[in-house]
DNA sequence: AAAGTTTTTATTATATTATATACCTTTGAC
DNA sequence: GTCAAAGGTATATAATATAATAAAAACTTT
C-alpha cells in the first residue's frame, strides 16, 4: 500500500473526526488548528479531490441550509479503503516511536 | 515553524535512531522496513540535502574501513533545529490521535 | 606491480506528483 | 443589489520517484 502524504493524513483524520460536518472548510480550519499552521484553502481542495480519485474518500451534496450565505455544501465521508490508509499510517507511526522515549527528550 | 514532509520527518527520525551509523544506506534500509515500502535511494539522498540545507542536518565524511568497497561514508546527525522540528512533528501526532480510540476501530 | 573486477557508497538528471498562492464563481439570505 | 458562506480553478513552486552514473576501496588475475 502506497504511503499517504502528510495533506492527504491530515485530511482522512479531519473527515473521519468531524463525521456529517466534514466540508471542506471546517477540515480546513481543523488542520490548521492541529497543526498550528496557516493552511491555504487551494492545500485542501486538491488532496481532496485527490483522495476521491484514489477511492478513499467519497463525497455528496448536503441541502442547503436557511442562513446568510448557507448555500449546500460538499460532505466528505471515508470509504473502507480511505479507513485501511488512515490505519497503516498510523501503524507506521506507532512502530516509529514505539522505542524511541516517550517525550523524545534523550538526545 | 513549518511542518515536515513525510520524507523529512522519516529521515530525521532515522538519523536520530542509527546515532554513529546514520548514512544513507542504512537510513534508507530503516525507512524502508519501518514503512514496508521499497523507496529509492534518490528518495533519500534529495531530501537529505535539503534537510542539510535547511539546517536540520550537518554532515561529515568518516574514515574509510578495511572491507571491500569500503569507502568513506557520509555520516548524519541532527542540529538543535531538526530534532526540534522532528519533536514538533511528533506533537501534531499526539494531538491528532489524542482524542481517537486507541487502534482506531469505531468506524 | 599493473590492470581489470567487484562491492559499497555517493551522486546527478529528469520526469512526475504534490503543495502553496492567488485568484474567481456560485448560491442563498438580507 | 449586496453580503456572506461555500465551492472551485490556474499556475507557480517544491517535493518525490525513477533511473541512471560516478567514485573509492579491496580483491583477482596476469
Amino acid at each position: 500500500m502506497k504511503l499517504l502524504t502528510r495533506a492527504e493524513e491530515l485530511i482522512l483524520w479531519a473527515v473521519l473526526r468531524l463525521k456529517k460536518e466534514a466540508y471542506c472548510l471546517p477540515i480546513h480550519a481543523e488542520i490548521s488548528r492541529v497543526t498550528d499552521e496557516n493552511w491555504s484553502l487551494g492545500s485542501i481542495y486538491m488532496p481532496l479531490d485527490r483522495l476521491v480519485k484514489k477511492g478513499y474518500l467519497v463525497s455528496r451534496l448536503s441541502d442547503s441550509t436557511p442562513e446568510r450565505g448557507g448555500r449546500r455544501k460538499r460532505i466528505y465521508r471515508l470509504t473502507p479503503e480511505g479507513y485501511k490508509a488512515l490505519k497503516n499510517a498510523r501503524k507506521v507511526q506507532d512502530r516509529m516511536w514505539e522505542k524511541m522515549p516517550g517525550k523524545l527528550e534523550d538526545i
